[in-house]
DNA sequence: TTGTACGCGTTATCAC
DNA sequence: GTGATAACGCGTACAA
């Protein structure tokens, strides 16, 4: 290692002839410096390959330029196919790369990582802390927020904390969805429900309830994880609880693709015998056998949405507690 | 936003009663502390609910505790179905979170963002860093490692600079795939390459045409970029060139997903007419019509060792340059 | 074993 | 407009 001492304020200071109060202003932008002395400390900068210390930086302005995103290591799911967690760090990290701050991740996997996070954000080593999918009643959000400390969730936090969320329209998406098989003449419409530990389990099958009910039709229900395997057991399940069923509303396109497989291998056609939909819309819904049909879910945009909400909040303005952003029915051949 | 006053080691000191230093020693675990001190130390810390201030720390010690990892953000690809940056994201956070290490994540798609990773990296605001699959040939690893900051890349660095990289074996992965191909009997084979741009989309072709070569077979080539769209124009390519040919080694999963879709368009039984063999065995894999044969690369693996090498290095070990991991074959159904 | 004192590289508050 | 100088919170020789 070469112990390439890196220059700092001082030097470029001397280098160019000037305090060190004068460089720091010119690196920072103030206007209040004669132009002849700001040319000559930017080449100084340039000779010397001056780079701001960060460290140093945020201990005197209390501010660290970087947002920590805590996701839930649950096993495979997090990095799955799905794609939710991809598309939610994409979407934070342009929003933040705009507004010229680090992307800090961090995997809240096991009890261990959970306590670290815990460690990390409290002591205010970030300006703020994204939550990704939080499953059960995690007190954290809502601890974090007591202390002061900006936070903002993807979805509603289950332990029913004041904490500012930005979450996907569920209801109302699997709503459009269970509609839409009806008006198609479905009347034996199962569900194949996401993990009731997280909302977005939760809500999609109040979604799918509150629509059949109201249809005056029996419900059907049956629990998956959102993975694949999952599906193939729920779809099982399904089928061997009502032979007769005619449509499945899949929480996941992961588990309506394993679903499709599943009537095809029990002799199903797909959408003559049985109509199938999913949720989310990931790419390879356009390329299942047949093509699904599915809720669209704006991920990225989510992404996006609960990174300026929490730039807002610490820049000190107060933001709703609660954004919904809308979804898309998109019409396949499966349904 | 509540200033809620962050206690400093100050404070816990005279909770305690005794010196800062004392306390730092404490909470930095030194042994050369007298048992009962320890005790009401560690009780003040709890009390007030201390916790160290890393910008301070690391002003001090010179160390950040957190590594960078660079991605560059090409349009879609970095999220895209294929699970590699997951992947490796997922990896290298396993790794860190074992070396109570921060990762910090950083997209560099824009020419702005590549700057913000230089200026980023450059100021040794992390202890290393590492890069997920460069394009084209990126100088920044090479000067980052000359100015004797840690690096560690996935893939040889095109730029021919001397930087240590982990790998997966991409020549002989494909030279496999494509003796399974010759040993049944198939004789025209082609190819849907990467992107050139790339190392893996470059040694996988090399793999290819190495392989047909030496069994005197002719080679076809299309070119894609490892996604699903490019990948049904190139097999659209390839059939018209040689509408007898009677399989293709796609170099990524997606794009033999596509091949399998655009074979069947055109008429062709797989594997019966055509053989499909692909590069990656995503989950998806396992769930085309028909189930595809492909090339397994570990790529979760591949984002451990890059970390522990990584580690090393900025441990002051040194390690080999080049660490090449196995892939595999997995025979499905499609050839 | 414990405490004192200094320095890490910045920014911010003053005088000038 | 510019330059001293005092924090910021911590680790660590060195002294006691």
């Amino acid at each position: 290692m070469t112990t390439a001492q890196r220059p700092t304020l001082e030097a470029v200071a001397r280098r160019a002839g000037v305090s060190r109060a004068t460089v720091s202003r010119v690196v920072n932008g103030s206007t209040t410096v004669a132009e002849s002395i700001q040319q000559a400390v930017r080449r100084a900068v340039e000779e010397l390959g001056y780079v701001p210390n960060l460290a140093a930086r945020s201990l005197v302005t209390q501010r660290t330029d970087s947002v920590a995103l805590v996701m839930p290591e649950a096993a495979t799911r997090v990095f799955s196919d799905d794609q939710v967690f991809p598309g939610i760090i994409r979407g934070a990290a342009q929003e933040l790369e705009a507004a010229d701050k680090q992307l800090v991740l961090m995997l809240a996997g096991s009890p261990a990582g959970h306590e670290r996070v815990e460690r990390y954000t409290t002591g205010r080593h970030v300006d703020g802390v994204l939550f990704a999918s939080l499953h059960g009643e995690d007190p954290l959000p809502g601890r974090l927020a007591r202390l002061g400390i900006p936070v903002v969730c993807s979805g509603r936090p289950l332990d029913g904390a004041e904490v500012p969320y930005v979450d996907v329209d569920h209801v109302g998406g699997v709503a459009e969805a269970v509609r839409h098989l009806i008006g198609n003449g479905r009347r034996r419409i199962a569900t194949i429900a996401g993990p009731q530990d997280m909302v977005a389990g939760i809500e999609r099958l109040i979604g799918y309830r509150e629509t059949v009910a109201a249809a005056g039709l029996p419900e059907l229900v049956a629990y998956g994880d959102f993975t694949r395997e999952s599906g193939t057991a729920a779809m099982r399940q399904l089928l061997a609880a009502d032979p007769e069923l005619d449509a499945v509303f899949a929480a996941s396109d992961l588990m309506a693709h394993a679903a499709l497989r599943t009537l095809r291998e029990a002799g199903r056609r797909v959408p003559d015998d049985v109509a199938v939909i999913g949720f989310d819309d990931i790419e390879t819904a356009a390329y299942t056998e047949p093509p699904l049909t599915t809720v669209k879910q704006p991920i990225v945009e989510l992404g996006r949405a609960m990174t300026r909400q929490l730039l807002r909040i610490a820049a000190g303005e107060t933001v709703e507690q609660a954004l919904v952003l809308p979804t898309e029915l998109v019409l396949r051949d499966s349904a």
